[in-house]
DNA sequence: TTGGTTTATTGCAATATTACGATTAATAAC
DNA sequence: GTTATTAATCGTAATATTGCAATAAACCAA
Protein backbone atom coordinates (compact mmCIF):
# COMPACT_ATOMS: atom_id res chain seq x y z
CA UNK A 1 0.00 0.00 0.00
CA UNK A 2 2.69 2.36 0.56
CA UNK A 3 0.91 3.88 3.45
CA UNK A 4 2.49 3.62 6.90
CA UNK A 5 0.25 2.65 9.73
CA UNK A 6 1.53 5.14 12.04
CA UNK A 7 -1.41 5.15 14.44
CA UNK A 8 -0.79 1.58 15.79
CA UNK A 9 2.81 3.22 16.96
CA UNK A 10 4.19 5.55 20.04
CA UNK A 11 4.51 8.57 19.36
CA UNK A 12 8.12 8.24 20.48
CA UNK A 13 8.84 5.28 17.41
CA UNK A 14 7.28 7.38 14.85
CA UNK A 15 9.43 10.20 15.86
CA UNK A 16 12.58 7.78 15.67
CA UNK A 17 11.33 6.36 12.48
CA UNK A 18 10.63 9.69 10.78
CA UNK A 19 14.69 11.42 11.74
CA UNK A 20 16.03 7.95 10.57
CA UNK A 21 14.26 8.65 7.43
CA UNK A 22 15.73 11.89 6.53
CA UNK A 23 18.74 10.44 7.17
CA UNK A 24 18.43 7.54 4.60
CA UNK A 25 19.34 8.80 1.67
CA UNK A 26 22.68 9.70 0.91
CA UNK A 27 22.32 12.94 -1.23
CA UNK A 28 20.85 14.33 2.44
CA UNK A 29 23.88 12.48 4.42
CA UNK A 30 26.05 14.58 1.35
CA UNK A 31 24.03 17.77 2.24
CA UNK A 32 24.76 16.86 6.71
CA UNK A 33 28.34 16.31 6.13
CA UNK A 34 29.04 18.91 3.65
CA UNK A 35 27.32 22.03 6.04
CA UNK A 36 29.16 20.23 9.17
CA UNK A 37 32.31 21.02 6.84
CA UNK A 38 31.90 24.61 5.91
CA UNK A 39 28.89 26.06 8.84
CA UNK A 40 26.94 27.49 5.81
CA UNK A 41 26.26 27.16 1.98
CA UNK A 42 23.49 28.29 -0.45
CA UNK A 43 21.60 25.78 -2.42
CA UNK A 44 23.35 26.08 -5.84
CA UNK A 45 26.85 25.57 -3.77
CA UNK A 46 25.72 22.09 -2.57
CA UNK A 47 24.61 21.28 -6.42
CA UNK A 48 28.11 21.89 -7.54
CA UNK A 49 29.43 19.98 -4.68
CA UNK A 50 26.83 16.45 -4.89
CA UNK A 51 25.87 16.64 -8.39
CA UNK A 52 22.27 16.64 -8.75
CA UNK A 53 20.20 18.67 -10.05
CA UNK A 54 18.64 22.17 -8.26
CA UNK A 55 15.29 20.80 -8.16
CA UNK A 56 16.16 17.48 -6.44
CA UNK A 57 18.72 19.66 -3.88
CA UNK A 58 15.80 21.92 -3.33
CA UNK A 59 13.63 18.70 -2.22
CA UNK A 60 16.06 17.42 -0.20
CA UNK A 61 17.02 20.62 1.57
CA UNK A 62 12.99 21.41 2.14
CA UNK A 63 12.63 17.48 3.84
CA UNK A 64 15.41 18.31 6.00
CA UNK A 65 14.01 21.60 7.18
CA UNK A 66 10.81 20.30 7.49
CA UNK A 67 11.92 17.87 10.48
CA UNK A 68 14.09 20.76 12.33
CA UNK A 69 17.83 19.69 10.70
CA UNK A 70 17.92 22.51 9.08
CA UNK A 71 17.36 26.30 8.99
CA UNK A 72 17.52 28.41 5.48
CA UNK A 73 18.20 32.10 6.06
CA UNK A 74 17.06 34.34 3.21
CA UNK A 75 19.65 36.92 2.16
CA UNK A 76 18.64 38.67 -1.26
CA UNK A 77 18.21 35.82 -3.95
CA UNK A 78 20.21 33.41 -2.13
CA UNK A 79 19.71 31.14 1.09
CA UNK A 80 21.78 30.38 3.36
CA UNK A 81 21.52 27.16 4.96
CA UNK A 82 23.14 25.63 7.82
CA UNK A 83 22.60 23.38 10.50
CA UNK A 84 20.23 23.89 13.50
CA UNK A 85 22.40 23.32 16.39
CA UNK A 86 19.61 22.50 19.06
CA UNK A 87 18.07 19.97 16.94
CA UNK A 88 21.36 18.20 15.90
CA UNK A 89 22.11 17.73 19.32
CA UNK A 90 18.54 16.30 20.32
CA UNK A 91 18.89 14.36 16.98
CA UNK A 92 22.34 12.70 18.38
CA UNK A 93 20.71 12.32 21.82
CA UNK A 94 17.93 10.05 20.22
CA UNK A 95 20.57 7.54 18.75
CA UNK A 96 22.68 7.78 21.42
CA UNK A 97 19.61 6.47 23.66
CA UNK A 98 18.57 4.08 21.15
CA UNK A 99 22.26 2.41 20.88
CA UNK A 100 23.23 2.43 24.50
CA UNK A 101 21.81 -0.50 25.55
CA UNK A 102 23.71 -3.62 25.96
CA UNK A 103 22.75 -6.85 24.94
CA UNK A 104 22.27 -9.84 27.38
CA UNK A 105 21.94 -13.24 25.11
CA UNK A 106 20.93 -14.39 21.88
CA UNK A 107 19.77 -17.27 20.14
CA UNK B 1 12.18 8.36 -10.42
CA UNK B 2 12.36 6.72 -7.71
CA UNK B 3 15.57 5.57 -8.10
CA UNK B 4 18.55 6.80 -6.63
CA UNK B 5 21.58 7.36 -7.76
CA UNK B 6 24.18 5.48 -5.60
CA UNK B 7 27.13 6.01 -7.63
CA UNK B 8 27.70 9.81 -7.06
CA UNK B 9 28.03 9.08 -3.21
CA UNK B 10 30.58 7.98 -1.60
CA UNK B 11 30.33 4.52 0.08
CA UNK B 12 30.43 5.46 3.45
CA UNK B 13 27.35 8.15 2.43
CA UNK B 14 25.27 4.73 0.78
CA UNK B 15 26.22 3.01 4.06
CA UNK B 16 25.24 5.49 6.17
CA UNK B 17 22.00 6.02 4.68
CA UNK B 18 21.49 2.52 3.90
CA UNK B 19 21.73 1.74 7.72
CA UNK B 20 19.61 4.68 8.88
CA UNK B 21 16.97 4.00 6.32
CA UNK B 22 15.85 0.43 8.14
CA UNK B 23 15.41 2.53 11.07
CA UNK B 24 13.30 4.89 9.32
CA UNK B 25 10.20 2.87 9.50
CA UNK B 26 7.99 2.80 12.98
CA UNK B 27 7.78 -0.78 12.53
CA UNK B 28 11.44 -1.58 12.51
CA UNK B 29 12.19 0.88 15.91
CA UNK B 30 9.14 -1.44 17.51
CA UNK B 31 10.93 -4.66 16.53
CA UNK B 32 14.27 -3.47 17.52
CA UNK B 33 13.05 -1.89 21.08
CA UNK B 34 10.92 -5.37 21.52
CA UNK B 35 14.02 -7.10 20.69
CA UNK B 36 16.25 -5.06 23.01
CA UNK B 37 13.46 -5.61 25.90
CA UNK B 38 13.31 -9.64 25.51
CA UNK B 39 16.45 -10.37 23.73
CA UNK B 40 15.23 -13.02 21.33
CA UNK B 41 11.74 -13.73 19.88
CA UNK B 42 9.94 -15.48 17.02
CA UNK B 43 8.02 -13.31 14.17
CA UNK B 44 4.54 -14.53 15.55
CA UNK B 45 5.52 -12.66 18.69
CA UNK B 46 6.29 -9.50 17.26
CA UNK B 47 2.80 -10.26 14.83
CA UNK B 48 0.86 -10.15 18.24
CA UNK B 49 3.09 -6.96 19.71
CA UNK B 50 3.01 -4.67 16.66
CA UNK B 51 0.07 -5.25 15.26
CA UNK B 52 0.73 -5.88 11.17
CA UNK B 53 -0.13 -8.95 9.54
CA UNK B 54 2.10 -11.92 9.31
CA UNK B 55 3.54 -11.45 5.60
CA UNK B 56 4.04 -7.42 6.79
CA UNK B 57 6.29 -8.45 9.81
CA UNK B 58 8.23 -11.38 7.90
CA UNK B 59 9.25 -8.56 4.85
CA UNK B 60 10.56 -5.95 7.61
CA UNK B 61 12.37 -8.31 9.78
CA UNK B 62 13.95 -9.58 7.00
CA UNK B 63 15.07 -5.49 5.94
CA UNK B 64 16.61 -5.94 9.20
CA UNK B 65 18.59 -8.74 8.37
CA UNK B 66 19.80 -7.83 5.16
CA UNK B 67 21.39 -5.35 6.43
CA UNK B 68 22.62 -7.15 9.53
CA UNK B 69 21.34 -6.19 12.32
CA UNK B 70 19.00 -9.38 12.86
CA UNK B 71 20.14 -12.72 13.36
CA UNK B 72 17.22 -15.14 12.73
CA UNK B 73 18.30 -18.98 14.29
CA UNK B 74 15.83 -21.60 12.75
CA UNK B 75 14.39 -23.82 15.35
CA UNK B 76 12.19 -26.43 14.27
CA UNK B 77 9.33 -24.41 12.80
CA UNK B 78 10.19 -21.48 14.35
CA UNK B 79 12.67 -18.66 13.77
CA UNK B 80 14.28 -17.36 17.02
CA UNK B 81 15.33 -13.68 15.86
CA UNK B 82 17.43 -11.63 18.03
CA UNK B 83 19.82 -8.46 17.30
CA UNK B 84 23.86 -8.81 16.35
CA UNK B 85 26.00 -7.15 18.64
CA UNK B 86 28.62 -6.35 16.48
CA UNK B 87 26.20 -4.67 14.18
CA UNK B 88 24.16 -3.15 16.76
CA UNK B 89 27.61 -1.31 18.33
CA UNK B 90 28.85 -0.71 14.41
CA UNK B 91 25.80 1.35 14.06
CA UNK B 92 25.76 2.89 17.22
CA UNK B 93 29.34 3.79 16.43
CA UNK B 94 28.17 5.24 13.00
CA UNK B 95 26.11 7.55 14.56
CA UNK B 96 27.84 8.84 17.84
CA UNK B 97 30.61 10.17 15.02
CA UNK B 98 28.16 11.23 12.85
CA UNK B 99 26.24 13.70 15.70
CA UNK B 100 29.78 13.78 17.75
CA UNK B 101 31.21 17.37 15.69
CA UNK B 102 29.99 20.92 17.40
CA UNK B 103 28.47 22.84 15.25
CA UNK B 104 30.68 26.46 15.43
CA UNK B 105 28.46 29.48 13.53
CA UNK B 106 25.23 29.60 11.37
CA UNK B 107 23.42 32.28 9.09
C1' DT C 1 13.46 48.98 -16.62
C1' DT C 2 15.91 45.06 -18.30
C1' DG C 3 18.50 41.15 -17.69
C1' DG C 4 20.92 37.97 -14.63
C1' DT C 5 20.98 35.08 -10.42
C1' DT C 6 19.05 32.13 -7.15
C1' DT C 7 15.69 29.12 -5.14
C1' DA C 8 10.97 27.12 -4.76
C1' DT C 9 7.35 24.91 -6.96
C1' DT C 10 4.78 22.29 -10.37
C1' DG C 11 4.11 18.44 -13.21
C1' DC C 12 5.54 14.27 -14.62
C1' DA C 13 7.73 9.53 -15.17
C1' DA C 14 9.98 5.73 -13.12
C1' DT C 15 10.91 3.10 -9.29
C1' DA C 16 10.42 1.86 -4.29
C1' DT C 17 7.87 0.95 -0.21
C1' DT C 18 4.17 -0.63 2.62
C1' DA C 19 0.65 -3.78 3.57
C1' DC C 20 -2.01 -7.87 3.15
C1' DG C 21 -4.31 -12.25 1.45
C1' DA C 22 -3.13 -16.53 -0.29
C1' DT C 23 -0.02 -19.96 -0.84
C1' DT C 24 3.95 -22.78 0.05
C1' DA C 25 7.36 -25.26 2.74
C1' DA C 26 8.95 -27.18 6.73
C1' DT C 27 8.53 -29.13 11.02
C1' DA C 28 5.89 -30.77 15.14
C1' DA C 29 2.23 -33.34 17.43
C1' DC C 30 -1.00 -36.74 17.46
C1' DG D 1 -0.13 -40.35 7.62
C1' DT D 2 -2.93 -36.35 9.01
C1' DT D 3 -3.36 -32.09 10.97
C1' DA D 4 -1.68 -27.92 13.20
C1' DT D 5 1.84 -24.39 13.64
C1' DT D 6 5.13 -21.25 12.00
C1' DA D 7 7.42 -18.34 8.80
C1' DA D 8 8.79 -17.16 3.98
C1' DT D 9 7.37 -15.95 -0.44
C1' DC D 10 4.36 -14.49 -4.26
C1' DG D 11 1.16 -11.50 -6.21
C1' DT D 12 -1.19 -7.40 -6.01
C1' DA D 13 -2.88 -2.73 -4.84
C1' DA D 14 -2.10 1.71 -3.05
C1' DT D 15 0.91 5.21 -1.84
C1' DA D 16 5.61 7.32 -1.42
C1' DT D 17 10.00 8.63 -3.11
C1' DT D 18 13.40 10.16 -6.32
C1' DG D 19 14.80 12.94 -10.03
C1' DC D 20 14.44 16.33 -13.54
C1' DA D 21 12.76 19.95 -16.94
C1' DA D 22 10.21 23.85 -16.99
C1' DT D 23 8.39 27.54 -14.82
C1' DA D 24 7.55 31.03 -11.36
C1' DA D 25 8.95 34.26 -7.86
C1' DA D 26 12.03 37.27 -5.74
C1' DC D 27 15.79 39.97 -5.61
C1' DC D 28 20.09 42.39 -7.41
C1' DA D 29 22.91 45.00 -10.72
C1' DA D 30 23.43 47.78 -14.54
Amino acid sequence: MGLTKSEIFTTQQNRIAAIAKVLGHPARIAILQHLLKVQSCICGDLVDEIGLAQATISQHLREMKNIGLLKGDIDGTKVCYCIDEVMFKEMGGIFTELFQADLKGCC
